[in-house]
DNA sequence: CGGAATCCAAGATGATACTG
DNA sequence: CAGTATCATCTTGGATTCCG
């Protein structure tokens, strides 16, 4: 078993601060969608309205296929995005933001524009390239 | 080179979303650091105060040392954390939000707390493990 | 056009051992 | 206590190819 000393969280400080903190909370995994390299640009990419799977392709400058792919279909599976196929040839496939997707792309969007309103002092006094 | 077409984000557009979009965008280096797995908890598990190194350790479930300490050390050069060494022994070494730092955890804190909030609706209608 | 499948390189993460 | 170094592993991400 070798358990690590089990959190000593008190049950009010759970209720308090949630449970993110417990290893196998499932928030992180929506969590992990939602901030992930991809998710954070593909939500705020998705603000102005419903989009083709090429338009964000083209918005998001460095994402292949494939991670846009795989990132819409976790955002989907966690309903925070609609995708809606036309039976046509070639085919057409249109994405966006459902009401709760919204929500939290308005508020990876706040952090993502302090982070570049912040850059500035953020980048200030670096020594090492930070990875 | 291979390059791939440019971004055909227009100036004002730039101005007006940012630039997360370009792939070279400095601010994605910070935003990695900020939602990296561990950044976001370790930010947050730092609103309540100064904290050691261990207590940061114990906190955050399922951490290892290395991620601890690398992740800390991304953010102390992003200028989001404080870090405070003690020429004592055994070591001692306290990590807190700088001004600065405080800005993002809080926005990070209320991103966690809404996906908290509203997992319910997110696992609702689950068709497969999405990973 | 919008993917799915495959193969592979790069990066993230964990366990362990060692040190001031 | 607070790390660092090393190694093994798992995941992420990209390029390519193929298909309806």
């Amino acid at each position: 078993m070798t358990s690590r000393t089990p959190p000593r969280t008190s049950f009010s400080e759970m209720m308090r601060r949630g449970q993110v903190f417990s290893p196998d909370c499932p928030s992180r995994e929506v969590l992990k969608h939602v901030t992930s390299r991809w998710g954070v640009l593909v939500l705020v990419a998705l603000i102005p309205g419903t989009q083709r799977f090429s338009d964000l392709r083209r918005r998001i400058g460095g994402i292949s296929e494939r991670m846009l792919a795989q990132t819409l279909q976790w955002l989907e599976n966690d309903r925070l995005v609609d995708r809606v196929a036309y039976p046509v040839v070639p085919p057409h496939v249109e994405y966006s933001l459902t009401p709760l997707g919204r929500e939290v792309a308005l508020r990876v969007e706040g952090l993502v524009e302090w982070i570049e309103t912040n850059l500035g002092q953020i980048l200030a006094g670096r020594t090492t390239a930070a990875e």
